[in-house]
DNA sequence: TTAATTGACTAAATCGGTTTAGTTTTCCAA
DNA sequence: TTGGAAAACTAAACCGATTTAGTCAATTAA
């Protein structure tokens, strides 16, 4: 079974390519091909199996039917979901997902962008290092279509869709006080994206509006890339005697089950001697030991309402949806914090 | 700045979009282009910015620079892992990646193959559902290049990189039998997978090798997508009175983490009254409790071989690279089974 | 009876690249 | 001085679709 193209079907049917054309994007009745011509077409084409050549379609059309996904990296279990979420969804409103991952790497993370827009891509979806402005702004001026997740670009006007990062750290904070912890410790990672950001200061208010006061010397910021190795270093601080916390809120999963992971070869106990809490959970932060209470995000809602703020506006359907989402997490308490 | 096309840059200095074209190919100097022309150009392009669109590059090469990835659910911690290093090896080799999964759905798998096969990628790398023989053939014949990973057709000689799921499952099960385990269960999923079938017969293996019986009371098979509502009965059926087990093998992960969830509801001390084993792992097994043995897959060594002999074949470069790869697993002893 | 309309199509341009098969001009050797 | 080769290009075909602007015959309206 060889390939068969467009002008074999006219040929083969004694017809232009223009009739095929027509008939087999359904635009047969529009342009008065007789129904008998049009059934001759669609059997013939179903028979052989046409398939027509998407290259050539996208170049006349302008267009691809694709959506660009670039996450920082898809192997981290948050991204992955949110991509199998945005890819269940784009599938089903006809378009295909083409992913990449910037390694939180800004010159990377243009590049692809750029990777992508010359592959045609319809739309882009990105989860941003946040350190790209230029490019975000001339996307934006070139009207192009795309939606900003999880990061957004707090002082630019875009589509996105991102979690209530202030409330959700400020949430499972406040659990943490009103459980009687009055010695809580933040570890989170040294970085300028927004999401983390608030974070700290979810936390910051929750201490503040309790009448506490901010101690830096419980406050870690590690490094992205080197958060394992200083993670000993860190928690060791945090439970010497002179800082002598109770309780440790981690910004993000992969911080927690680190830091958890040092805490248990310190034979620290989880939580009577200290309480732990996550923003964001691992796929098994329910069979932890203990289990780990989190601020759950919901990937779902992240990756369809993507989609969909996306689509609508690659097709210009002036469907009304609300464009800059801010989505609630959810807090889940589990045996770590202590209840 | 607006989007600058060949035929521009052509017009700007006078000269041929042939001309251009070869020189931004890097062919001006096999094609006695004058440095200066080619410096020109060069020099130009540069400034503009230009990019080719793909969409017409590809149509003309009849290629895309693009792999296609099928797997059934990217948004398994074991796939999204896999992808990653695909797409990182197919970068360096400078090659895009599109990818989709098929949720086990083997219609779906064929459709996400022409899908692709239209979009003119390069080359597939497919964890097949195992349940398109047909289309698999069709590829093969065609001499489309393709590489199936982590799931193959044993009677089709085909390009693939699995690991040894009969010896890995062997080892485990020997594991628990070196440990005094006499009544060793199996949790796996229905499924006709040469993966997971191998990884029961490597149990059953173990067994009979050490003269066991194989009790068929203790073997469970679940519904791969009703496992989790499933494995409540399983579990209590398997550690009743009745048939008393002391050590389980679970031939998935997310089977071990459903597992030890019912264990920990029953109340089953783990590993002391039963000892569990997991081939391949979460991204926490080693956090949880009590942290789980398993036998590890060479993630990376899958998505690098693969994308390897993907590309040498594409390339037909002839490289000798053994194309019909059996990795070995990596048991790590934890608490779950008991030493 | 004739012009206008409708029905059922089609030829050729187009999308933006790559590539084949030349074309000029210059230079050098016989 | 002339023919062949080399240097430095270019015109036009091509990839496989979509789309614009028609064509031609039959029918209808005036």
């Amino acid at each position: 079974m060889k390939k068969i193209f467009l002008k074999d079907i006219a040929a083969e049917l004694n017809l232009s390519k223009t009739a095929v054309s027509l008939v087999l994007n359904n635009r047969g009745d529009e342009n008065k091909i007789s129904k008998e011509t049009q059934k001759r077409i669609l059997d013939f084409a179903q028979k052989n199996n046409y398939r027509p050549n998407q290259m050539a379609r996208g170049l006349s059309l302008g267009k691809s039917e694709t959506i660009g996904l670039i996450v920082p990296n898809i192997s981290d279990i948050f991204y992955a979901r949110i991509a199998h979420h945005i890819e269940l969804r784009a599938k089903t409103l006809g378009y295909n997902v083409v992913f990449s991952s910037s390694n939180e790497d800004a010159k990377m993370e243009k590049e692809l962008m750029y990777s992508m827009l010359n592959r045609q891509v319809d739309g882009l979806i990105i989860a941003s290092t946040q350190k790209n402005k230029d490019e975000i702004l001339k996307l934006r001026e070139a009207n192009f279509p795309f939606v900003l997740i999880d990061r957004h670009y707090p002082d630019i006007k875009t589509n996105y869709v991102i979690v209530d990062n202030f409330g959700g750290s400020k949430n499972m904070t406040q659990h943490l006080l009103k459980n009687g912890r009055r010695n809580i410790g933040l570890v989170s990672i040294k970085s300028e994206l927004d999401a983390i950001l608030q974070r700290r200061l979810g936390y910051e208010t929750a201490l503040v509006e309790e009448g506490l006061e901010i101690n830096a010397g419980i406050l870690k910021e590690l490094d992205p890339f080197a958060y394992k190795s200083e993670m000993k270093d860190a928690i060791k601080d945090m439970v010497s005697g002179l800082t002598g916390i109770d309780a440790i809120v981690f910004t993000t999963h992969y911080l927690a089950a680190s830091g958890l992971r040092e805490l248990k070869l310190l034979d620290v106990k989880v939580p009577s001697e200290v309480a732990i809490i996550s923003f964001d959970e691992l796929g098994a932060f329910d069979l932890v030991d203990p289990p780990i209470s989190t601020s759950k995000q919901p990937v779902d809602d992240i990756g369809n309402l993507a989609v969909e703020i996306l689509v609508n506006d690659i097709e210009k359907k002036n469907i009304k949806i609300e464009n800059q989402s801010i989505l609630q997490t959810q807090l889940l308490i589990r045996k770590s914090c202590g209840v």
